[in-house]
DNA sequence: TATAAGATTTACT
DNA sequence: GTAAATCTTATAT
């Protein structure tokens, strides 16, 4: 399992890349489910106006991301999707990682039966089908990674520098010139061994 | 108290 | 390609 120093790292771009590869778990009425992270995004606190902390900004939703580095920030977007973040850096410094994909590793048929679906490439590809997969949610907001219901772990997979991509974030057309930011982060690696 | 909009997914035309 | 689903949050009356 990641330490609980891991997530007080003060660079979020840094981490949102380095969490790619790394393994993401539930454990969920006693289900187990894992799942290989292949997509993050970064979301740089009070200057980054694509963030809901953007100024600052301080409300019962986003009071989560001021917390210390280390805990789940789950929120409800759409009215529809959960989506799920890994929040880090010291207390009060709003930063947080959204995980927007998984390569499904334990549990893929109680995700199956999540999902409703058989498995597939684009199984979990999506912020909102991940948290689905996995059984995350609202409840789940603001608890530790480092419990034993929900936790990442580095599980040493084959990720070279040049397996990583980078580009613009998505959804985010309102941040203006921060919508463009190469703050996303994903690869293509399929076969992890 | 009321209203508008959103870090999305899915189905339909 | 376009739109509906669906509800919390933020901002305004």
């Amino acid at each position: 399992m990641l330490k609980a120093s891991y997530y007080l790292n003060p660079d979020v771009v840094f981490l949102a890349k380095d969490l790619i590869g790394k393994t993401l778990c539930t454990r969920i009425n006693n289900k187990l489910t894992c799942g290989i992270i292949t997509e993050t995004e970064a979301y740089a606190g009070v200057v980054d106006k694509a963030s809901h902390a953007y100024g600052g900004r301080r409300t019962h939703r986003t009071e989560t991301m001021y917390n210390k580095g280390g805990v789940s920030y789950v929120y409800l977007c759409y009215g529809i999707h959960r989506l799920f973040n890994i929040v880090t850096n010291i207390k009060d410094e709003p930063h947080a990682v959204l995980v927007r994909a998984i390569y499904p590793t334990k549990g893929i048929k109680e995700i199956e039966k999540r999902r409703g679906l058989k498995f597939s490439p684009n199984f979990c590809v999506g912020p909102g089908k991940v948290s689905q997969a996995l059984g995350i949610d609202l409840l789940h907001n603001n608890i530790s990674l480092t419990g034993n219901e929900l936790w990442l772990q580095d599980d040493k997979v084959n990720i070279k520098e040049s397996d990583i991509l980078v580009g613009p974030r998505i959804g985010i057309d309102y941040a203006g010139e921060d919508a463009k930011l190469p703050y996303r982060f994903w690869t293509e690696k399929r076969d992890f061994k």
